[in-house]
RNA sequence: GGGGGUGUGCUUGAGCGGUCAAAAAGGGCAGACUGUAAAUCUGUUGGCUAUGCCUACGGCGGUUCGAAUCCGUCCGCCCCCA
């Protein structure tokens, strides 16, 4: 087995650790089971989710035996941790239909057969819970003052939303989930985000207090993107894993759209990519570096969606903004009768639905800023009827600034 | 239980009873520049059957010619006292 600590180090996955040398020994003398928790309170896990599942991944190459969690218990009551709002509660069923497609997504970057690795719900060890029980065995081991004085506590502590009870028993259940983890299945690692490092420590401790055990935590840095952003997210949302959220395309152009500062941590995160390569890439510059954002872009896509899928995101973009012009069949299409545009159709009803503005008055705005084209002429007076004359091949390519393409395909008959 | 605060547009946050669709910043969108990057500059940023109309300042009701601004009440949150 080679290091992969040192690996997942250099990568720079490694926020904080319990103990470097013991973990790194660990991981290089022996096969260990090792955990991530995933929150379900979506059905779709997005681009965050990536560097945990990363270092999943990394770590089962390595031989190691992932089990990936999801919260299905503790999702019940909703991490308070660095949150400044209480998280929606959400039902058991939900969990469990949310539980099944984040399989099916964790499954592409982790072989979780149950022998190679485990995917479980804590809501089997977690529901059955007595509460007497729980606290006499359990909570008997957690001093309170110590948990109030964890960060994430502190801040809700002296926040205005405050912090109910149920909230502050999250730390006790995960810190469980951990003691059952070692118990059933040998788990001596949990990885997390680094807002889960106390839950983590809690969890270590418990182990140690009530199995003379030790066992340890590892987390990762939370990303930014170079803007000061978090990443994974735009103004239009999450990039998401699912593709009926995300397309791939739209996954594609996430990558390629990062900054340049961002270019060389995130192909040592979400991609395979040997570091020597990472490094070479990331040490391009002016425009040269667009090639490095374009391994990053096909390599997480291929990823997360296939290599076809990758394949085709990359033919799109490549037409789209290589100069060759627009991918027509990639480009999200309308069809519309003839008849519709022999009588004419205002150019700002067309922009707006076809979806390439939430409002008339956005496409009004859009127009007379100059932000319209169709067929790349630009039009910028609002007072312009669209009819079949503007057609070329049965066709009319409309643009919304400079990235946004719709077609528009006639219907005879 | 008593007392005091507070609730504004995507977010933060100003807001004298009329000139408030509501300052300012951030964010978003568009334009210029460029490398599908960053930074910068400019414009714009509730909706519509559009020189006007409608909807909006926690909910409901009231005072007033006129309310985000005053009053009552209800809801949420915060703080102090018990």
């Amino acid at each position: 087995m080679s290091n992969v600590f040192e690996a997942l180090k250099e990568r720079g996955f490694v926020q904080q650790c319990t103990n470097e040398e013991n973990i790194s020994q660990l991981l290089s003398n022996k096969q260990i089971t090792y955990y991530v928790g995933f929150d379900p309170t979506a059905d779709s896990l997005h681009a965050g989710s990536l560097v945990p599942i990363m270092a999943m991944a990394h770590l089962q190459r390595a031989g190691h035996k992932p089990i990936a969690i999801i919260g299905g218990g503790t999702t019940l009551i909703g991490d308070p941790s660095d949150k400044t709002e209480m998280r929606p509660m959400i039902s058991a069923k939900e969990v469990e239909e949310n539980g099944a497609s984040i399989l099916k997504q964790l499954q592409r970057y982790l072989n979780l057969d149950n022998t190679a690795g485990l995917f479980l719900n804590n809501a089997e060890w977690l529901l059955s819970l007595n509460y007497i029980e729980f606290l006499r065995d359990i909570g008997k081991h957690f001093r309170v003052n110590e948990m109030i004085r964890a960060e994430g506590y502190r801040q809700r502590l002296e926040r205005e939303v405050g912090l109910s009870f149920l909230e502050f028993n999250y730390q006790l259940l995960q810190a469980y989930d951990y003691l059952c983890l070692f118990q059933e299945y040998q788990c001596v690692l949990q990885l997390g985000g680094d807002d889960q490092w106390g839950n983590i420590l809690a969890g270590v401790d418990l182990v140690r207090r009530i199995e003379g055990e030790r066992v340890h935590g590892l987390t990762f840095p939370l990303l930014t993107t170079a803007g000061g952003a978090k990443m994974g997210k735009t103004a239009g949302g999450a990039i998401w894993l699912d593709a009926n959220r995300t397309s791939p395309y739209q996954f594609y152009q996430y990558w390629i759209n990062v900054d340049d500062r961002d270019v060389e941590r995130f192909l040592a995160y979400f991609t395979f990519l040997p570091m020597d390569e990472v490094r070479r890439l990331g040490s391009l510059e002016h425009d040269e570096i667009r090639e490095a954002k374009a391994v990053l872009a096909y390599q997480a896509t291929k990823l997360a969606h296939g290599k076809d899928e990758a394949d085709k995101a990359q033919a799109t973009s490549r037409a789209a903004f290589g100069g060759g012009g627009p991918d027509l069949d990639a480009m999200p299409t309308t069809n519309i009768p003839i008849e519709r545009l022999n009588a004419g159709i205002p150019i700002i009803d067309l922009f707006h639905e076809v979806g390439l503005s939430t409002s008339k008055s956005e496409a009004r705005r859009l127009i007379q800023q100059g932000g319209a084209y169709i067929n790349e002429k630009q039009y910028n007076t609002i007072d312009i009827v669209v009819d079949a004359s503007l057609l070329e091949e049965n066709a009319l390519l409309l643009r919304a600034g400079k990235k946004r393409y719709h077609r528009i395909v006639v219907n005879e008959g």
